[in-house]
DNA sequence: CGCCCCCTGTGATCGCCGTCACTTACCGAT
DNA sequence: ATCGGTAAGTGACGGCGATCACAGGGGGCG
């Protein structure tokens, strides 16, 4: 293994264009932690304002309700970084992290993120990029929440994380499925309106479960519903 | 007046860090459009990409269900900017902005707001923070949507926009009163909601209507309102 | 092998609130 | 003063979907 030569942020996407001499610099500066599963790398409202590189793992940004019921916001893929808000502004942060997978995480302190930025427009570029990016998916989210019902969220979450089949493109692929209540956490509704959608597409031959895989049949159809008034 | 030998863009907050010489500089790059009450600036799904300086006036962020249904994302104040979402990642717009007052507005080529950005990492750490800004409400509004009920979305919109008195401070004034259909439109209900929201928070003393003005009479009884589960 | 826990499936209930349909109030212009 | 258009108040209705309560089911671990 060449890697284990190479530096443990090499495969942080925003940090590609670094030299590597000013990775491993970077480096130095980090502190390393392993998390296991539901474990909580932050809390909302916690003052820490350190950036945090998802070197390996999975983890999930969530808030919690008044009444205990959780709303993710996005789930982040290993190379990814979060915690950059409170590290720009130096408010607390505003959601709860917690791990999903077991995960290695590099935690930069905000002065010397802010360094580097300063140093590297393209990186900042990327930053403001990335936050762009999730100004749009939040923005679409509110439209989804004030403009469709649930049953219809549903339908939007399963078009969103679907991947095309390569052979027939009416149909699509969801591997692995998640859990129902996963599914209710991301769109705001409850795990047994998930349940119901899908047994209502099960039926109508729209979709087919699979052991752990959930083969779209009709992706056309599914998307015509849609922004469709429960139309029976 | 004075004024009238500084640059037009002297009032943007986000330029205010330059040296007059780049203001000029940067003025003679940018289009000069007024816009009247209503005036559409750009269309969600176009593909213009400038950056956008408020001059004077105010504008609305807002987008569009399938059934013609507002949902009003934003409303921006004189001084700010608009339109940088584009202008970063080359994306369609992601809303609609249209003037709510008559405005005059500055229109900036991508390309020279990125290399402003470029020379100047101060101002793009500015817009880095305020990408986190929105951001930050983005998350609010989402959690306020997913876990609220509408009246208690009307409750926490009043506390929102309400002004503390200076003498008393169980009071606030919501001066000028918004009418009640631009309420709805922010917190995705309707305009009958809101107003038997209005008033059955006056016939319970909470608030009270004067002319076009709003005054709240019981700040802290209206914040423990808000996440309550509908106690009457 | 069997136990237990987590995921699912489904019926019944019921309350919030969006929709429709008017009425009333207000204000500016003719 | 009269009219017209916009804002606001309010009752009735009905449907979506959250909630509660169980009943399978499947897989991992002792």
């Amino acid at each position: 293994m060449p890697d284990s030569a190479s530096s443990k942020l090499a495969g942080i996407e925003l940090l590609k264009d670094l030299k590597p001499k000013e990775l491993e610099e970077l480096e130095r500066l980090c502190r390393f932690k392993r998390y296991l599963p539901h474990q909580q790398i932050f809390d909302r409202q916690s003052k820490s304002t350190d950036v945090f590189f998802l070197i390996q793992g999975q983890v999930r940004v969530v808030n919690y309700s008044f009444m205990g019921r959780g709303i993710t916001l996005h789930v982040l893929p290993e190379g990814s970084y979060f915690g950059e808000l409170a590290a720009l502004d130096g408010q607390p942060r505003s959601a709860r992290v917690v791990a999903l997978s077991e995960s290695l995480i590099a935690a930069l302190p905000p002065a010397h993120f802010l360094a580097v930025l300063e140093k590297h427009p393209p990186m900042a570029l990327k930053v403001m990029k990335n936050l762009a990016g999730v100004v749009r998916v939040s923005n679409e989210r509110i439209m989804e929440l004030s403009t469709l019902g649930a049953n219809n969220r549903v339908h939007a979450e399963l078009l969103r994380e679907a991947v095309q089949s390569k052979d027939d493109d009416s149909m699509a692929v969801i591997d692995p499925m998640p859990i129902h209540g996963d599914i209710a956490s991301l769109i705001s509704t409850t795990r047994e309106t998930v349940a119901r959608v899908m047994n209502d597409l099960a039926r109508k031959g729209i979709v087919e479960r699979k052991k752990d895989i959930l083969v779209i049949r009709d992706l056309q159809r599914l998307k015509s519903m849609v922004e469709e008034v429960r139309g029976e």
